[in-house]
DNA sequence: CGTACACTTGAGTGGCCTCAATACCTGTGG
DNA sequence: CCACAGGTATTGAGGCCACTCAAGTGTACG
């Protein structure tokens, strides 16, 4: 019986030496003792105010963890996806096919960023996800999801919130892809995707692995790989940047920053409203209307 | 060809100049019998399987209708606004400046279009909204909100679907403006302003009225005011629309949808997911409170 | 009537694209 | 070992789409 195309070929040969950052090869999901969500609680913890006993609460809501091989479609445009889920590890790229061919890269998924929204809402998914490498991803049952809004009221506005945080990163990104330059959008980018990387331990102070090739640097930025190419040559001849491969080092952020009209408070424009979440009292029953 | 051709349309919202200054410190309806949220209910109706009681639900949970003036921040960028909206009339632009004073615009506000998602949730709206016409606002207490998700479940869950159809719009506008030209992009954001505005009754089979000038058009599409005029002129040229001050007419609808990439069923694809919406009619308990 | 604003149209420029050739890297097979 | 193939990155030459600058029209308003 030949093997089937399923696992092994097609995946083993995307990325090979890129397996070696994703934990132990494949051990199996199934008698995990216990993984974590430890990228969103991280994220959480940096940018609400929710207690440690609540943090355990997110940690414990997830369920069978999946391990997917580089390459494989989490959610495939067109078709019905009901779960909401989260990248325990491993890196991923929302996208959205047009009729010609042509590609938008939506987003890089990053461990601890929620997936299936807002596909799951849906009859049928707008847009695919597909891994980069070797992933973990663990689902969150909905029932599961509302019962949170009745028993925890605040660790259920922290689930908007993380919507929130989606939709406002793609607000970002239009007005970045609307307005700015080629050198202004890559270097924006790339300055994104570091703090991004920071908040979950994937980078240093300054420097980080791009997961993307420059045709899909191209695809995400509204660009053609060649003039991606030119771009990062540019960077890199004005010494903005360094690149070795796939690590990326920025050698002058205030040069970058400003270039970039990157924020570098960022992230914390995304920090959750405090006073929004102090009005909800844990469980007690709401005995006031608004304000 | 003067703007004021506009005939029977009941609705006054189109003209930004019409209304005059009719501010509202507070809350200026004071002396009205009942609003509704009319455009939002049909939009409900249109797209989700809501019973007509739980559309009066929705109906009924909102306050205080603001009335604004044409020309004023509904939510200024960088300031605090921790409400939930909803335009009832009018039209309104939600966009971002940069720092050098490009501008984007995010979105065209239309009536029963959330307002204050995802800038709610966060410590300073990353945005701002503006009215273009005489308009007004309901708003919505968020205790309110999250006793919904106690009480009705599935009301709840419709809010849910609300704040995905904002997300996966702008996914939308983000390959639409990184990937198409400048024909594509105008007479895709043309025919969807129409299909949106057919939703709630704003636009008849195959015309409606513009609200935006060129050099908003452009801002919203990532061009420039003199490129729009062309632009405009070509599709006119071409036959495919006809343009009289503010109204435009879609002259050929087929050919016009095969050059903007545009699916006939575009808003059906936000369609809410019914799978999912009977999953929660089990922890439906409606204890209600109001009487 | 004069200012203000939106739109139109022309001429010239430039940023990014397309096409194309070359080099590199890794894995595969002779 | 080298030859080869496929994917990725680099670099050049030329072209086009959209931009900039600028002049001019039409309409609204004081």
């Amino acid at each position: 019986m030949p093997p089937t195309e399923a696992g092994t070929s097609a995946a083993t040969t995307a990325f090979p030496s890129r397996e070696s950052q994703v934990e132990a090869g494949g051990d199996g999901d199934a008698g995990n003792p216990r993984w974590s969500v430890a990228a969103l609680t991280r994220k959480l913890e940096a940018r609400t105010s929710l207690s440690a006993a609540e943090l355990e609460i997110i940690d414990e809501l997830w369920i069978e963890a999946r391990v997917l091989a580089a390459g494989r479609d989490v959610i495939t445009e067109g078709h019905k996806d009901d779960m909401l889920s989260v990248l325990i590890d491993g890196i991923a790229i929302r996208y959205r096919v047009l009729r010609d061919g042509r590609r938008q890269i939506l987003d890089v998924v990053l461990p601890g960023d929620l997936i299936g929204f807002p596909a799951c809402f849906f009859d049928s998914a707008l847009y695919s996800i597909t891994t980069l490498s070797s992933s973990k991803v663990a689902r969150l049952p909905f029932l599961r999801l509302f019962r949170l809004f009745k028993d925890y009221p605040r660790v259920g506005m922290a689930m908007f919130w993380l919507f929130s945080c989606e939709t406002a990163m793609y607000a970002e990104r239009l007005s970045a892809i609307g307005q700015r330059s080629a050198v202004e959008r890559l270097s924006h980018f790339l300055l994104e995707l570091l703090t991004r990387m920071q908040v979950i331990g994937l980078a240093d102070e300054s420097s980080f692995n791009l997961p993307l090739t420059q045709e899909q640097l191209g695809d995400a930025l509204g660009l053609t790989r060649v003039h991606i190419s030119r771009t990062l040559r540019q960077l890199r001849d004005d010494g903005l940047i360094i690149v070795t491969g796939q690590k990326v080092i920025i050698a002058d952020f205030p040069a970058l920053e400003a270039l970039a009209d990157f924020e570098r408070t960022y992230l914390r424009h995304f920090r959750m409203s405090d006073t929004l979440f102090a009005a909800l009292v844990s469980s007690s029953e709401p005995r006031s209307s608004g304000s």
